[in-house]
DNA sequence: TGGAAAACATGACGATCAGCATGTAAGTTC
DNA sequence: GAACTTACATGCTGATCGTCATGTTTTCCA
């Protein structure tokens, strides 16, 4: 019980690190942007305002921390989702299926926090653009690896939509809208792409 | 100058009251939800703490007022560009557009904000959740009206997704996302739209 | 093994928050 | 026009915010 256990520096420091940005992400997640302080999120971590003193010279600094992490661990869950979901992958259909799990988690829950925080406030906005970029280009690149050849423009082009659409859908769904209709219309949202794909197959322009 | 101008205690009532509720408005768009304060709601409209505690018990009852307050502004901002946009409107393409103009406008943006504060606060999301079904409701009947004969099941799967697809566009585009390729996605989707439309009328299953 | 440095804790600071208690001015009613 | 009510202003209160100054513990290195 009180047996310490030896850490290196490095391992310390890492270890609180990574335990205040999963304490920020959660606390995003379940009390949101406004009310996300620093002293709740250090007691979430188990640490004192002291420490995230010591890691992050200002909050803003700690959010953009966040974004950064969140990003990463997005790219893992959608790695992981790509690995576990595609077993007899219907190509388009799959990739849809794809990037709505990955939209409505609660990953993407709290990267919304940060979007929408981020329009008022141009410091976290600079940290969050490139970080969130990139992961655009790097969930395209699977998804598309997943989808099956389609014309690249016309690829792209879906992505974007599915990507938007999901967006709006997982809003709806954090304000408790009818989980019914949310199916329904990504189904429908699946006919229709499966229809755009045969033909961008049969009639290329 | 100095000539006081006779109000009926009705109208100070309702003159101050919107004051509140528009800067209210003015405070969540250029602001945010975190930082508006009753401090800065009351500086911007010009009138002191006390006032708005005469009229709203809490700070969560002026916000549920502001969330009515922006609804019949948006269903009147609808109204009008209903009026304006649909002279040559080609049906589905004209009803897009609509759609897109209402979910792209400040008094939307608005509304994201106090939807995404809404996740983590009961108090505040029962009070947005019926206002927004009647909105969506009343939105879903002066779009079918501009977008021509469609069956009725159709077109509401078509309004949805429209719905869903132009919020995502409208939290891209508040980020600062390329407004070229919003434009294109919206154009692109346009076309799909028609498409479907050709689809439910030439075979209606 | 002991001193330096890094990692973390504690407590206090001014600022700001939402809410309340009390005062004043404008309108209404008789 | 005087009592009365409504509409608003002013100033305070405790709580909480982010930040900082200063201790205490843990690891490192020689």
């Amino acid at each position: 019980m009180t047996e310490t256990a030896h850490r290196t520096q490095a391992q310390r420091r890492e270890q609180t690190r990574t335990a205040l940005l999963d304490a920020t992400i959660d606390c995003l997640v379940d009390v949101g942007y406004a009310r996300t302080s620093v002293q709740e999120i250090c007691a979430r971590a188990g640490v004192s305002k002291g420490a995230v003193q010591h890691h992050f010279t200002a909050k803003a600094e700690l959010m953009a921390a966040a974004v950064e992490h969140l990003t990463t661990k997005l790219r893992r869950q959608l790695a992981t989702s790509l690995d576990e979901l595609p077993g007899g992958g219907t190509g388009v259909t799959a990739a849809i299926d794809l990037l709505w799990t990955g939209y409505s988690g609660t990953l993407s829950t709290a990267v919304t926090e940060l979007w929408v925080a981020a329009r008022t406030d141009p410091e976290l906005r600079a940290a969050i653009r490139p970080v969130d970029r990139a992961l655009g280009r790097a969930t395209l690149e699977h998804v598309t690896q997943v989808a099956g050849e389609l014309p690249p423009e016309r690829a792209e082009m879906l992505f974007w939509l599915t990507v938007n659409l999901t967006r709006g859908l997982a809003l709806d769904a954090e304000l408790g809208g009818d989980p019914n209709r949310r199916r329904q219309l990504l189904e429908e949202w699946k006919r229709i792409a499966v229809l755009l794909y045969q033909d961008a197959a049969t009639a290329p322009s």
